[in-house]
DNA sequence: CTCAGTGCAAAGGATTTGCATGCCG
DNA sequence: CGGCATGCAAATCCTTTGCACTGAG
């Protein structure tokens, strides 16, 4: 997807619950589409100090709130950032133990799709009613091993 | 596993740190041992109210350095603490998106395999070291769907 | 003109920490 | 006795909110 489409997209999410595509949120899109993991507010910032804090996180409230971008918690206590699984490919993190990173990976389809069928077998037996799934794995990055 | 040999491994592994087995963290066990999923410090502090929150605060932190809890961290603003894989069966979160709460669930043994091979071989090509995997579902719980 | 969006500073709320006291070893 | 554990209250720190101002439609 490009930016322009993207762009287009998140215009349109905006739209149906009557907000603007701002230039504060449209950077917002942007940085995090050019992220290679969810980023923390910090990070957001860093990339992009042309708005205030308290905008940010009242930006990323709205765009979440429409569906456009995701908040993630991982064990740290800061909260981090993506766009939404319907603007990126389905796929998971890699969480660093150490240095609190996070970085995405994908698994085959074919395990994606035994896992799906397997969580919600189980889940059916509970009476739970699945909506996504999350899987991370935690361990060490490339650079703190 | 009974509360005795729990308790004996608690004692054992705070031990190696130097650190004593007191009352609070006695009864800290023994409250999670209890919960059916992970709990939150209100949830703890419900069910046992004879220590005050620091020290509760402070208890779950050290339990947790030694390696008897584990603090996990869902989507809400409240952390939420359970005992340690090692004295528990692997196993897996519902987390409903409503009202919040955790139950636990486990997964055939066979797509658990099926995943743990094919989440090292994804990790492999991005050097990383995987220490653990973390897989929850998200959706509606019985009573709130 | 109007009203949502923004910046700034202050408030909130879960979690942490300083300090004096109590208790185990 | 000595030092860790605890309670209480104050401090921290991420995040949210109040308020006045700006700018788009």
């Amino acid at each position: 997807m490009t930016q322009d489409d993207l762009d287009a997209e998140v215009a349109e999410l905006l739209s149906e619950f009557d907000q603007r595509y701002t230039a504060g949120r449209k950077r917002l899109v942007s940085t995090l589409s050019a992220g290679a993991g969810p980023l923390t507010i910090t990070e957001i910032l860093a990339a992009d100090n042309t708005q205030a804090q308290s905008s940010v996180y009242r930006n990323l409230t709205i765009l979440e709130s429409v569906g456009a971008v995701t908040r993630i918690v991982t064990s740290d206590e800061f909260a981090r950032y993506e766009l939404a699984e319907r603007f990126t490919e389905h796929h998971h993190h890699l969480i660093c133990n150490s240095c609190g990173s996070v970085e995405d990976f994908a698994l085959d389809a074919s395990v994606e799709k035994t896992l799906d069928d397997a969580l919600h077998h189980a889940a059916e037996r509970s009476g739970f009613r699945v909506q996504e799934h999350r899987l991370d794995l935690l361990g060490l990055c490339r650079n703190c091993s």
